[in-house]
DNA sequence: AAGGCATACATAAGCCAGTGATATAAGTTG
DNA sequence: CAACTTATATCACTGGCTTATGTATGCCTT
């Protein structure tokens, strides 16, 4: 079988490790959180992939829906996010990030982002060089570590 | 207009993003935790790094010391780390992994790596073969962010 | 079209892992 | 050796999660 003769074959292991790193490296990048973990990795989501229904939102962070209809209030609390009605099922939620939870995003990532350039800059050329051409590749990674997300309207504005 | 600027600038933002998608991905990879990612972390530090004092760890971890000295506690309790006295300083606490948390992140490394091979397979062989080839940049990435790590024994081989 | 089940979200009670303030014990110094 | 510093432990409290349950709406079957 002349299956791809496995140019790198990835050590899936020491990517494990790698990974988890970098997991604890931005935990300590993030600025001083008055949000939760959770509460930004799901504002991220709903900016990347539009307005999503509770329930789905609970799906895609690993919790359960209660701990997402706290969250959600906290965040609309904030004016980081907004419930809005679905017309068509009126049990529906259906949670949106708002102009002031796109503002808080971009804050935040200009911090890292300062961050990381001064780890950046300590590398030697050709590891900087790595890192940028394998952004594309983790960032289709991590799309599909997020499961088949339903391609729905990438909402490029809501409301307040 | 086909000449590549020499250097990929690696735009940091965009880095900032991915990485914490990254962070996200993990924190859905990881088999369902009865370990808090702060003890999964001070534990892969206590691997790599050797044996720590206690407030050491704290301070790598970025939370306090009471909160470390908690944290070590319960580890104790499951047999993963333990407390050793300092001969030549009696308020410290020198805290090393055991065999046994040994085991158990080789354990759920094994877990992760399983999921991550999977995602891996559904991406095309150049983008594995770019993730192959970023992975050292990236070590040394999170290694710069841990600070400059007092180089001290990576004690091979600790009691149980 | 009504009864019964399913679905979507909210509420309630409890727990775990973090915080700041403070206590205890050991080392350091004039 | 008294006063200060350092290293860890203890305490009271809080936030954000969990499970169990409640309420409203939708769907389906007869």
């Amino acid at each position: 079988m002349d299956v791809d003769p496995p140019a790198q074959p990835v050590d899936e292991l020491e990517l494990a490790v790698g990974l988890a790193r970098i997991r604890t490296m931005m935990r300590l990048l993030d600025v001083p959180r008055d949000l939760s973990i959770t509460a930004l990795s799901t504002l991220a989501n709903l900016e990347r992939l539009g307005p999503r229904r509770l329930t789905d939102l609970a799906v895609m962070e690993g919790v359960t829906q209660p701990a997402m209809t706290q969250l959600v209030s906290r965040l609309e609390r904030e004016a980081l996010a907004e419930r809005q009605p679905d017309p068509s099922d009126r049990r529906v939620v259906v949670v949106a990030i708002t102009r002031h939870g796109r503002a808080e995003l971009a804050r935040r990532r200009a911090v890292q982002a300062k961050r990381l350039a001064e780890l950046l800059a300590e590398l030697p050329q050709e590891d900087r060089a790595a890192i940028a051409a394998a952004l594309p590749a983790l960032e289709r990674l991590t799309a599909r570590a997020f499961g088949p997300a339903d391609p729905a309207v990438p909402s490029p504005e809501v409301s307040e």
